[in-house]
Formats: structure tokens, sequence, C-alpha cells
DNA sequence: CGATCAATTTACAATTATTTTACAAAAGGG
DNA sequence: CCCTTTTGTAAAATAATTGTAAATTGATCG
């Protein structure tokens, strides 16, 4: 599949360029809006996103009207807004935004939603291509070759992470974060050993490598 | 790439000239205000800030005060205050400010301080391009004319600090507090080592000068 | 309860990174 | 110029990180 495309509605310069940056390196094609206005009026012209990423408080039109353009399209949102402003949270739910990202976000935690967003309105894939297996989230199996491999239950996980950000390099405190979902503190070497049997199992020694003092990356020259 | 924006807020003439010359020589775009008043008037308008840097006691309206309007938007505060006056510090930080420096101080002490907390509010650029260099800070890699380089771990941290502070001389000293974090006092070659390394690797040995006596500076002429 | 299997921790070996050393080369500074 | 100090850098020494087999812990199920 192609990549997922994201509307962005963000006035602060700042926060978006971040914003397009940190998705273009997730894999994500990004248009992205200053104003309220401007993004509906090309959004009429080409409906053809994913997701929407949507301050609330932005210039020409606010984030809730633009989401009711949206609606029709059955293109999930997530509102950006400043700090705490319970009642956007509730006007923004209530109207059908799917979440909600308080300012200032981690980016991580962003990326780790519209995941699940993505994955509820079923615009992810469910098998992932990748050097030479084929893995299947739904059945949670890997095919290598053709040939099915055997992998315990945290293995999978870790491997379809290392797959969605193939050629990314990713910190054992974020895989820690993204297939374990602990903010582990402290020392373990959970995440070395689980690297260890995929290396070994998928014989994938050279594939997956080593970022020293920082973590691991899966590289897929092809792409 | 857009600078970052820094909101400062603070009447003494002197303080307020040479923060606005050396953020800017940093890479920052400054608004100085000398009346706290002013500066919420003005930012009522116009709350496009990544950070602001405020004057305990300035006419108008006191710091404080002024962080009250800013925080509804996430905007981190480092205060700036005249003398060891422990009660702002109090004041200031269970009031949410980020940071506090003493008055006066260290220019590359707060550039140091400003990047921390504008790193803490996801606001800093996760990629810097210098020279023919794109240096991405998530994934610790560089690429030049778009081949990667393969550096290691401290002397990616030494790219890094060279090319945020680029056309800036960094003693040694300050570089070891930067990017080994010790206040290393006596003698070590390490850093001249690290040097010799990125020359080597990355072909900088003309844009990366030495300051006799000094230290080390990054030069890009385009800026 | 055990038996079984997955997950984590431990411990130590292997590898890689960092610092120091030592000397050569270059730069200042009379 | 010459002498002194500073800097460049290869190579040795030291330190830290990573790989991994094996032991331990935890969970599940009859």
């Amino acid at each position: 599949m192609s990549r997922n495309r994201v509307l962005i509605v963000e006035d602060e310069e700042a926060i978006g360029r971040l914003l397009t940056m940190n998705l273009k390196m997730a894999g994500y094609e990004t248009v992205w809006f200053q104003d309220g206005q401007e993004a509906v009026d090309s959004f009429v012209k080409d409906h053809r996103f994913d997701l929407a990423l949507l301050d609330v408080m932005v210039p020409g039109m606010d984030g809730f009207a633009v989401m009711e353009f949206l609606k029709p399209y059955g293109i999930p949102v997530i509102f950006l807004t400043a700090k705490d402003d319970i009642n956007s949270k509730v006007q923004g739910l209530s109207g059908g935004a799917e979440d909600y990202m308080v300012k200032p976000f981690e980016m991580l935690e962003l990326l780790l939603r519209m995941e699940k967003v993505l994955a509820r309105a079923n615009k992810t894939e469910d098998i992932l291509h990748v050097l030479n297996m084929e893995i299947n989230t739904i059945e949670h199996s890997v095919k290598q070759n053709g040939a099915e491999v055997s992998l315990k239950p945290m293995e999978f996980e870790l491997l379809v992470v290392l797959a969605k950000n193939k050629n990314r390099a990713i910190s054992r405190e974020n895989l820690l974060r993204m297939v374990w979902g602990t903010d582990y503190m402290g020392e373990t070497r959970t995440v070395d050993v689980h690297i260890g049997q995929l290396r070994k199992k998928l014989k994938l020694g050279e594939q997956i490598k080593t970022v020293s003092k920082l973590g691991y990356r899966l590289e897929d020259v092809e792409g």
C-alpha cells in the first residue's frame, strides 16, 4: 500500500514543521495548512486523506468546524490543543474526534496514537512485507521465503515494530515503550536478548544493525 | 528552516540588548519588551512563541503575572532575576516556570538551558542542516551529500554541539561540559582527538577551525 | 500442585568505544 | 628565526557496551 496521507492544520510554525518532519520520517505523506479555511478549500478539491491532525485554535476556521467537513468522508481526526482545556476536550470527543493530544506532547506518543486510530479505521496493512519476510499481523505469523518461522509472542511484537519502522534506528527506551509498553527506568537487557533471538531465528544477523549506545535498526535497502 | 521564537521581557536596556543580540547570533528570533503589560498586550494578538525569558521585576506587570498569560498556550518560561532571591525562585518554579537564571549569568549557560527547555517541550528541530550535512538527532545518524557517514556516539554528540553553535568558537572546557557533561579540570586531549575524527570522517579539515588557545569553531558561511 | 513454556535476568565473553600516551608537526611570540 | 607552547594524530591502554548461553522467575493449564 502507498503511504497514509495525513492532513495537518496547525498555525504554530514550530509545531507544524516538527509534525511534518517527524511524520515524513515515520513514513507518512503530509499536507500542512496554517489556516482552517485554506485547509477546507483545498480539501474539497482533494479529499484523499486517511487521517487529520487538527489544532483547535487556528485562524480562518477552528478545528471543530474543519472536522465537520471531514466527517462525511469518514476521515478520523486527532485534535491538538494547548494546555488542559477540558471544554475543548469534551466538545471535540463528543463531536466525533478519535483522540486528543495536549501540547506539548511527545512525538512518539502521537505516532502511537495515530497507529491505533488508523488500525481502528482499517487503514493499516495487515500483512507487512520486509526483506524476504511476510509478516501477518492478524495471524501473528511470519513466513520467510514462504516457510513459516515460529516466533514467541514478544519476539513477534518486536519484529513488527522493527518492520514498521524499517531503516530507522530505534532506541532501546522506545522499543521498550512501543513493544512492552513500559516506561522502564534503569537497566534491562530484555531488548538485547529478544533482538538476539530474532537474529538467530530469522538469520538477520546482518539486517538488524546495532546502533551503538542507542538501539537497533532493521535495514531493508530496497525500501 | 525557520527559527524558534523567543519572547523577552526585560527592562534593563543593557541586558535586553545583550540577550537580543546573542540569541539572534545563536539562531533565534526574538521579540523584546521592556514592560510586562506591553508584552501581554502584544502577546494576545500574536502568541506564536516557543519560549519566554521573563525578568521577575519589570514595570507594568511582573514576570509571574506575565507567565499566567503564557501558561494556557504551553509556552515554557525561564525566569531571569537580579539577586539570589530564594523567594522568587520558589514562587517561580512552583508556579510552573521551567528554569531560573540569576543575573549576572553566562550567556552560554542560558543558551544551554534554553536548549534543554525547548527539547523538553518538543520544540527543537530533530534534523539539523549544516554545510552539506543532514544530522538526525533522533536516529543519531549523519548524511553527507545524501550518503550515510558512520560516527561513534561521542563523535556524534560533539558534532551536534558544534552544529547547534555553528560559527561560534567554543572552548575545550565548554565542549567538555556540553558534550561530556563533566566539569573536567586539568589536562585532557579527548576533545582534540574527537575533533580529529570528525575532520577525517566528514572531511571537515577546513570547516572545523582551530581557535588557538581556546577551542574550535564549525564554520558555515551561508549561515 | 507440578509440568511446561515464555520472559526476564544474570554472568561472563566478545566486541566496540573512549581516553590516554607519546611524539611529530604547526603556530605563536618574542 | 629560534624557542616554546599548542595542536594533530596514530597507536596503546582502559573502559563501556553488546552478544548470548544458561539460570531464574512467572504464568498457564491440566
